[in-house]
DNA sequence: AAACTCGGTTTCATTATATGGAACCAAAAC
DNA sequence: GTTTTGGTTCCATATAATGAAACCGAGTTT
């Protein structure tokens, strides 16, 4: 994520910067983590403000993550993703599961949540939307890489920190990919608590045709109420799921 | 919004139209309406695919939003929108009126939804979050513009073309200020079929303090399953509402 | 109260970047 | 085989971004 880009490149970055951290910025909290100078990042924020990207707090003197944005996910939503094509298929699964079932796509070596649903207790459905994760320690994550083309997958690779989340959390590559062989053998993926401790996951990639993988699905539940091998045999069902969910998907849908 | 805005403005313009048609756009569609010369929107699509603000469709050579709109919206709908906190508050009335809730704020003179809400069949729900409207001729706009500051309501509808959707929508400016004044006292806003034939609303505007009006939350139904009047038996409930939610906003939160 | 910080904002000469007319290219239409 | 259409690249020029330094106002310290 280093390459060149003009100044909307370096516009966008800031924006970034912004809406990670999960909360109202100061400037000088901007400042010291960006590698730009004073002035230039403040002409940055100032535009990104005049644009709706951003609000500015006169009040407190904090930045957040502006409406307007809002707005242009609502278009991206309905375009660039799977959920609208997948939201019956995701509400039957949930249904049947009682689990938590998530949506996922890649984005820039990112998992991108674009859907999920919980049956059980139905609040913060759609809230989490949007929310990324990284690849490497997710069902869907892996789901997804395993059936990237080579080139695409270390490069969505190489843009990874391999941050350890948890004692299960794969250390680099090199212990990936024999997974990801498996995977790929046997069109599933699970996370045995590699991201969060106590949290496990079934995942299926979502493949329309045998060029591409444009997403995929998962089933996911804490330790506590079910085990890894109870999570596996739903294995079919999700599989099931995923291949409905990829016969809907038109050929000219989810460009790479 | 013609402020004359670097290039990370212009950007942000090119962006805004792929988002604002409905569909996938050809280089050549955009060319014409953009004021961009060819060599220019063209690089700034490039910019913008290769920031993941705009997804690129090879082989129909066609544009669309990108999926990391997707991640940046989430940031922005935790910090900057009404519907993390008036989330429960929106499911109660939805629960009690059994009609459709709408909690809306207002960006740049657009009336954007933030949340939606329909207890009666409940797909579709979230889908809309993101979707804008015109503020002069919706209940939810109409309930805001009346309390904005003078100012700030005079540049909003500035913005504004006074599109005529039915008969009943307001032609100007001219006719919608003693509206506005009437909506200033009852603390209540009517939409009598004015921006959909057949779709009427009741709105009560969000406010936390005196100073300032932060969004509205609005009950809307069709004239084939309930009369204005019907509508209007609500309003208590709906301003009870309305004032709950207001009274969570904190002090800091959604500066003007 | 004068001097000093500590954010944040503005200036301005310099430099890098965006610009856009024109040329170019590939594929489709004639 | 030629022309048109739609998209991409070149390159000299104009424009906008840059960033060091100065500035400003509101606290703090001396």
């Amino acid at each position: 994520m280093l390459e060149r880009n003009g100044t909307v490149g370096k516009a966008i970055e800031v924006l970034d910067q912004v809406a990670d951290r999960g909360r109202p910025v100061r400037f000088s909290e901007l400042l010291e983590e960006s590698r730009f100078p004073k002035a230039t990042l403040y002409r940055f924020l100032q535009s990104l403000v005049g644009q709706g990207m951003l609000a500015y707090d006169a009040e407190r003197q904090t930045y957040m993550p502006g409406l307007r944005l809002v707005r242009l996910a609502h278009a991206a939503w309905q375009h660039s993703s799977l959920a609208p094509i997948a939201r019956p298929h995701v509400d039957a699964l949930a249904e049947v599961v009682r689990e938590a079932v998530h949506l996922a796509q890649i984005d820039h070596g990112h998992v991108i949540f674009v859907d999920k649903r919980k049956k059980t207790n139905m609040f913060d459905t759609l809230a989490q939307t949007g929310l990324i994760a990284p690849s490497y320690c997710t069902g869907v994550g892996k789901a997804i890489l395993a059936f990237l083309p080579e080139e695409t997958r270390s490069e969505a690779l190489k843009m990874q920190a391999f941050v350890p989340y948890t004692p299960h959390t794969h250390r680099s590559p090199k212990s990936l990919w024999p997974e990801l062989d498996q995977i790929r053998d046997e069109g599933i993926a699970f996370d045995r608590e590699e991201h969060e401790q106590g949290i496990i996951s079934v995942a299926a990639p979502i493949i329309p045709d045998q060029r591409r993988v444009v997403g995929a699905i998962s089933i996911a539940t804490s330790t506590s109420r079910r085990s890894l091998d109870e999570l596996k045999t739903l294995s079919p069902t999700l599989r099931e799921t995923a291949s409905r969910i990829a016969a809907e998907v038109q050929p000219w849908q989810f460009p790479n």
